[in-house]
DNA sequence: CGCCGCGTTGAACTCTCTCAACGTGTGTGG
DNA sequence: CCACACACGTTGAGAGAGTTCAACGCGGCG
């Protein structure tokens, strides 16, 4: 949304594009203008800066809500404390599907990671959707499986592999999903260390230690070339 | 099922225990008797012997499991051969969705820890199913959402917590859920383990010191008193 | 009843964490 | 727009927790 009108109402052209945002969303795909268009009436867009909180651990959250474009973390605290990322999303995925059936109290805290346009559905909107137009709710399950896949996939190689190992998946991970070998973090590295069950210090250690073997090359805080993408699949 | 006639075409008494027995699985919970009727003509039912892999990582697997009784270990293998238990299911429970929208390889293994009365349904069928009576989509959405919660905690437990911590979790877990303070372990030490990302030694090691700290008491293999669960849960 | 795999115990090792100090860069406020 | 500051990142050394390897005892399934 690259242009604000000073009210709430949207004029014509708004709706429409109101509209071909809802179409783009991954778990609409597949309905039809009028379907789109009763979704987009219910649909609350806003712009959502950066560092901003969605909800925390302890909060009842009654909103699905649909990233457009940034990206959010999603992270737990345990009760020692020890805060530990669980997965980052952005521009197609959603979040707050926990509570969507049974009204509870949030585990997890959600925070931009860059200004975001973020679309919030309230929950028993959704639900009636759901209802409705069941096609919608076989797509959040078959995203919701291909997540609880990729958490089993975290739980094994935590238990599993070891840090050079996990390091070496997450960067191979990244260049794979960007389909180039310049890749750039989508979080700090400290994020990414707590992302792997890791400590900053060993991921500082294992990422200098690739740089010296010549199979990558890091720019600043965040950039990394790949130099040797097949040395890192053996790890 | 306790007795078994000679033949695969059920008498109208089965009918009606076939469908007690889908109105008492959680997914179906709310049907009405006729609906009810109808999913009950297209399970298949079957007494699946102990230890009997259901399906292997590789495999195409069309069919969702319903468990009603007995129960089930899902695990997976990592790439460095580490056997990895992601959970255990038992009456009530489901398995096979993750290939419910998009046909795919299974990433994982199945196989029965008891003799189990499993349900089969296709997946065509039961994709007909949820968009004819979307509740049910509804209510496999919340036990997904749960299961992933479930997994994202086991995540957050082996990067920040210690391994006496996990144990003695796990342990008060199983007390919480069984409402006593004599529980039998749902699978072998060794598969705990796996479970709970430790290696066979340590947990019998962390059990051992429960026990001198009179804690627990273990009697044989699987049969563990709890003593003292305040202790454990401060662990 | 016998055997194989599970479970236990011991000892040595190693990988990661922890603590500490220093360097860097990113984002903020002037 | 630049400068400053604080959080992030790096590097080093040390300690500790869990793993690994090995041997033995036991129990449960066939």
């Amino acid at each position: 949304m690259n242009h604000h009108h000073g009210h709430d109402e949207c004029g014509a052209e708004e709706h429409a594009e109101l509209e071909s945002l809802v179409a783009r969303v991954p778990i609409f795909a597949g309905l039809n203008p009028e379907q789109i268009a009763e979704i987009a009436s219910r649909v609350r867009p806003r712009v959502v800066p950066r560092n901003e909180q969605l909800y925390g651990a302890g909060e009842v959250n009654p909103y699905l809500r649909i990233i457009h474009t940034g990206s959010v973390k999603v992270y737990r605290i345990t009760e020692s404390g020890h805060e530990q990322v669980i997965r980052v999303l952005s521009a197609g995925d959603f979040l707050g599907e926990k509570a969507l059936m049974a009204p509870s109290t949030s585990d997890h805290f959600a925070v931009t990671l860059a200004e975001s346009e973020i679309c919030s559905l309230n929950h028993d909107d959704i639900r009636d959707y759901l209802l409705k137009y069941p096609s919608v709710a076989l797509t959040m399950l078959a995203t919701l499986s291909a997540r609880l896949g990729s958490t089993e996939g975290q739980v094994s190689s935590m238990a599993g592999e070891d840090a050079a190992s996990r390091v070496a998946a997450y960067l191979v991970g990244l260049a794979d999903e960007h389909q180039r070998s310049s890749i750039a973090l989508p979080i700090t590295k400290k994020d990414v260390a707590s992302y792997l069950g890791l400590t900053p210090e060993t991921l500082s250690r294992r990422l200098a230690g690739f740089e010296d073997n010549g199979w990558i090359h890091q720019h600043g805080n965040r950039r990394i070339d790949i130099l040797d993408i097949e040395a890192l699949r053996l790890v």
